[in-house]
DNA sequence: GATGAATGAGTGTTCATTCAT
DNA sequence: TATGAATGAACACTCATTCAT
């Protein structure tokens, strides 16, 4: 009886997981394909049946997932979010100056710039933000969030004792040098042309000797 | 030139003129209009009527100005192009030092990156742009005229003795300062609390003094 | 000049009184196909772009029309009410003894309960009001008018003298005899072997005299 | 009879019949949660879901018990006409006079007249009837045993000597005072204040008297 | 040129139904 | 039998665009 119970359990709770595996892949590939589709018609132009078939799913796959495209938009960047912690530190480690480090980091912007996907996704989502200030609570919490993650934070570890301004200083510093890469790496897609690698690395590590008040002057 | 508008006159009369005239008004109205609306809910999700409605006009004034939505969209830069010629040279004269001219020059960039309205447009421009690579020759032109007119080819008529870059790598550092101030005017919007005039100032100068040579060393 | 401007006012105001003219044509066409498609699949079921083919318009027009589906059905019973003013009295005059005055009354509720449209329209339309009671304002508006409307007012005028009752029980008792008469005519739909106009007729006199205090007992 | 249940426990175990009773027992559920949802939402838009979930079930489950919506709708009448047989007759046992007789009826009809949940489905049931005459022959026998079942056939066999008129009249006699009822008990649930017990009991009352031919005249 | 009624393609969304588990 | 993820047809509704006036 016991055993029998067991394996019902078992039978039930492997199959109940086996399904919540399927859909948290399925929701994931959609996700996946919303980048991707996002970066290519813009939100707005995008049409659900293109995210979804990009995904190799159907119109109703999708909003068995999510609400609405609004939906899998957040859905992006709050997975981003989750995601994110932790990718920059272990970039940074193992430099003995402040110059060196500024230049791991210069360089890692810079790639970042290059990242045709993250720029266009994210310079719409701030675009969102900034049009919708009053939507629902899920987008303050992405803005609050994303405003963090914008400026950074894990600088501010990293560079203690280099850094003497105050703290809403420093958070002003590292957001302006992530502005100024997503400038930079809007305006290299603008005009490829014009904005190299060797432009954009130059500005950036500028712009971080200067918040982080390491500029030989 | 005096000559053709009196055939004109004569052809078509006075009230022809009027009409014209009162044409150019309206055009001029449903550009205005477009800007707002544009600015306000963003290209793709704006609607003809919308932008008819705050000229004052109906949907039959509108088509009868333009083409179809992108057309206004372009005709709002096209404007601006023709417009904008000579607007900053003024700004810049009477200045003895080139720490004058850039600082007044980080000044009217500080100034400008506090316009949500040309913050936002131009953002839309640009990434339109970028996701149309293969449009008519409409958009081909306006990108050429924009990427110029983005790089502030003023500077370099404006300082020409203090820069001793080669044409392309003027182009580029001009083009990288309009970068960085698209993005720190898009990150103001996005984060208001954090950027202020000051911060904005700042790296804009750091990176006009990087541009023209002259940062204090 | 106030010649062209007369002519002008005159041209203009042609123009639209025609425009509105057949505005309103269109507005009339799409509600007498909406009874129709009504009548025909009931209004969940209805489809919109039935009822514009029925009008022979398209979909467009429809929504220049009206807000939704829920629209164009209030608006059919909006219509009736505006229109259905006056249309018993004409029928009741001239009849010298109460008893003809029923007996004419009489026929009129059996013709009228033969007729499909009016009684598969307005039992929807009263299954709509039960299921909605929270609906905004035009829904209770439209319930109060046909409350009002379906207890024939007309009958108090008609037979006064006659009527001792008090106003609510008159109220009471019209507003039974157009309850009657719907659940004889929804009946005589389902089973039409079974309930013809003598039985009808008999039932709703029957209830008449009985409202009217004239039974001969 | 016994053995037949022998067999099958031996064959199936007792398990499987406790899974057979279990099933009709969710069948039961689904279909009374149907109930619910049909008054509340209407056959047409009531969703598969919903009836599902009032019954604390899943899709799944609906459609291992049912073959479509239709179905449940269906059942639901198929349940309601296997189970009414012989629900009326002891309510109008034990009376002497005819008259009294008709009183309890009437009761017993007001009493009918103010179940929402009856009065709403029936209604909706004899709408749909009357909206697919040529549905496949499973509405036809339940339109068929409705027709019977809505004209009361206790009613000839309790008063059979009061009831002088010939077969067909009486079906129409008997059908009539339903169809009183279905319009009373509608319209009281559209308009609450106006009709009460008194008045529908009063009309109700009159009517069976004209059926079975006892008015006081 | 301007109007606004009408068009109709396009798309977000719903939901009955299926099916692998 | 029951689950619930997935399907896909169906539909409401929007809106850029046309055109008779």
């Amino acid at each position: 009886m016991g055993d029998s119970i067991n394996i019902a359990v078992e039978e039930f709770g492997v199959a109940s997981i086996r399904k919540q595996k399927r859909a948290l892949v399925t929701r994931h590939q959609l996700i996946q394909a919303a980048r991707v589709i996002f970066v290519r018609d813009g939100f707005e132009h995008a049409r659900v049946e293109d995210i979804a078939a990009a995904a190799g799913k159907t119109r109703g796959a999708f909003y068995a997932n999510f609400e609405d495209k609004e939906d899998v938009f957040f859905a992006i960047f709050e997975e981003d979010i989750a995601n994110d912690r932790e990718v920059i530190r272990p970039l940074l480690h193992g430099f003995q100056t402040a110059e060196d480090c500024v230049n791991a980091f210069a360089d890692h912007l810079t790639r970042l710039s290059k990242n045709r996907e993250r720029t266009l996704l994210y310079l719409e989502f701030k675009v969102y933000a900034v049009r919708h200030p009053h939507k629902r609570k899920r987008l303050a919490d992405l803005h609050s969030a994303m405003r963090l993650r914008c400026s950074f934070p894990e600088l501010n570890d990293l560079l203690p004792d280099l850094n003497h301004q105050s703290a809403p200083g420093k958070r002003a510093s590292t957001l302006a040098i992530g502005a100024i890469m997503d400038g930079l790496a809007l305006n290299r897609l603008f005009d490829p042309g014009a904005l190299d690698d060797e432009q954009i690395a130059l500005y950036l590590r500028l712009c971080l000797e200067e918040a982080f008040c390491i500029r030989a002057k």
